[in-house]
DNA sequence: GCTTAAATTGCAATCGATTACAACCTAATT
DNA sequence: AATTAGGTTGTAATCGATTGCAATTTAAGC
């Protein structure tokens, strides 16, 4: 059984043509009841299985969609995809992935590599906010015919949706849970800003800071990447300051933890001396063997799921008159050990 | 720009043959140097790019492999496909993602849809062990085009490539070192001993016990799945014993630190009076704030690549003569500080 | 200047499926 | 009995690229 069976193989076993046996197994057009029965016995006694390639390239739909991120071994990547796999898989698409390692070379690359193999869409999250309008995404949006949906960290680009998550509102939350919690001096470890999600949470730190009539403190705001070892470092700083903070609301939860692992072995208490609360609520964050983290949940796998849907009301939509939309979902505050300070809350 | 640019638009622009541009494009004919530039220059005027599904059709290859795996947002898994994406994309295939969620009927299923797709070969990592041979896998073994490769839960199928991690050898280190460090009395928290993995690390638990004049105690031995919840379970039940055991080896990160918290709740001290090591090197086992915990790390990433290396291979492998191949790979022992007793270790 | 070989390019089939259109046969209508 | 409608099936083009073979042009050899 080397070569697969085609309807050709199905139509000179029957002496009938592959038009008919086509038609047969579509069950669409009209044919003798008896053909048809005779096509679908003699195709399923000799195996026969649709070639989706062939029926890829006439129809000029192939089925299947691109997905583009950093890197899939992040939690929060891999759950976004395990939404939009969910999600599509039933309506008849198969996902293919892409990794980027934050290169941009790379993410124009696999744009182009992924529209070469007729994907009939890409869904994406952009690894650098800092790309300029090029080749790869302007070839995407003039060919309107493949949609792109961006998810978490878009770029503005009119034509093309996105589903994102409301950053400020988390940040907003995540610090008003904090002065609730009596927190005056609430420091904020932030990361790059040029990124529009956490210039977002930064913003909102301000903002929740404002209308409780705190004046943000400048010393209390550190940029701090998305690892445990800074912030463990920029906990050093806040902690060697002369009036140190009594909270900390970092953008990642990686640094959270650092902070987490600085202040106790300096001897103090979360959340008695210092609460903190982390971003992203990864999955180490409720892990813990007694502080556990409290963090903004982004559900990524409904991200995923919604931004699939997105995709599927383009590729849906057979009018020119693309509407584009730009979905923004709620975070929400989970609130656990580290920053419970009043059992009522 | 609607429609995308073929080799005829460029060929009717040249007053051409698809033939000829096809060949000039290659370089591969003997096409006279102007032409091959004529055509070339008029390619990239026109944005011409290759519709690799009418490529795939022709050739027979569509240079996309499969990967199904129970789930994608576990730290294990998303990490071998990533070992697989950054492998196989440099060789210019692209990943199709599938997931099973563990049910037996949507393995059949997606495996049917990839070879319906034509992909090129399939890796995967079976979800249920008691899997008889049926339809799906016989199908793919009989039709030998596409290559399977399993990797860390493999059926044993002849003719059927695998690459897994020595789970005996897992087993053995971390109970070995367990008694290194002193402790006699090891309990061990296994999983489904259906399944090959989790019984291999059982049976590593065992040898290792009896290689140092340790008998094992079946008392010692609690069937536990791989949930916080009950590695919290596992443990009161050995806490609660007449004389508790002094270790646990645990075949699983999750269990491993719901033992750990019961413990710390309980007012004993890690590793003090208890060492644990766990089971996958989770992210969350180094992540802890004060006790990180010893596990033993499998190298997924690694994996990944290794089962890509052993597909191309056998794509390659024009022959009838394929050879199986079934790689095991090491896995290594971390040590934290839930195990590490005398600091000279 | 003519034959022949070499260099180019075109023709047409192929991969596997779909589908508009044509052709055929059968049975019903007048 | 002839016309017609309806039901079935075949013919051939199409999707976009590749490739063996044929055809043509060009250049070389004598």
């Amino acid at each position: 059984m080397k070569k697969k069976t085609t309807i050709y193989d199905i139509a000179a076993k029957l002496g009938l043509t592959a038009a008919t046996v086509s038609r047969a197994l579509n069950n669409n057009a009209k044919i003798s009841l008896n053909t048809r029965k005779l096509v679908l016995e003699t195709a399923l006694e000799m195996n026969y299985e649709q070639n989706k390639l062939a029926l890829a390239l006439k129809s000029g739909k192939s089925y299947n969609v691109g997905v583009i991120v950093p890197r899939i071994d992040s939690n929060f990547f891999s759950s976004v995809i395990r939404g939009i796999e969910e999600e599509l898989y039933p309506k008849g698409y198969h996902v293919i992935i892409c990794q980027t390692n934050n290169q941009e070379n790379l993410e124009i690359e696999k744009i182009n590599s992924l529209l070469n193999v007729q994907v009939d869409g890409i869904l994406m999250s952009i690894s650098n906010a800092n790309l300029e309008e090029d080749k790869g995404f302007n070839k995407l949006i003039r060919n309107k015919n493949t949609p792109l949906v961006f998810f978490d960290r878009k770029k503005d680009i009119k034509g093309v949706s996105s589903v994102t998550v409301d950053d400020f509102k988390g940040g907003y939350d995540a610090t008003k849970h904090l002065i609730d919690q009596g927190c005056r001096r609430i420091a904020h470890l932030f990361n790059d800003r040029k990124f529009e999600i956490f210039n977002n949470r930064f913003l909102g730190y301000r903002q929740a800071l404002l209308d409780n009539g705190i004046e943000f403190d400048e010393s209390l705001e550190i940029e701090t990447m998305s690892n445990v070892a800074e912030g463990r470092k920029s906990a050093k700083v806040l902690l060697d300051m002369d009036s140190p903070p009594d909270a900390i609301f970092s953008s990642s939860d990686f640094a959270a933890l650092g902070a987490l692992q600085e202040i106790k072995e300096c001897g103090l208490r979360i959340p008695e001396d210092i609460c903190i609360v982390g971003f992203s609520n990864e999955p180490f964050t409720k892990f813990m063997e007694l502080t556990t983290i409290s963090s903004v949940d982004q559900f990524p796998m409904e991200m995923g799921k919604v931004a699939a849907q997105v995709f599927l009301e383009e590729v849906g939509n057979t009018q020119d008159s693309k509407i584009t939309k730009n979905i923004v979902l709620t975070p929400e505050l989970i609130v656990r050990k580290s920053s419970l300070k009043c059992k009522e809350g």
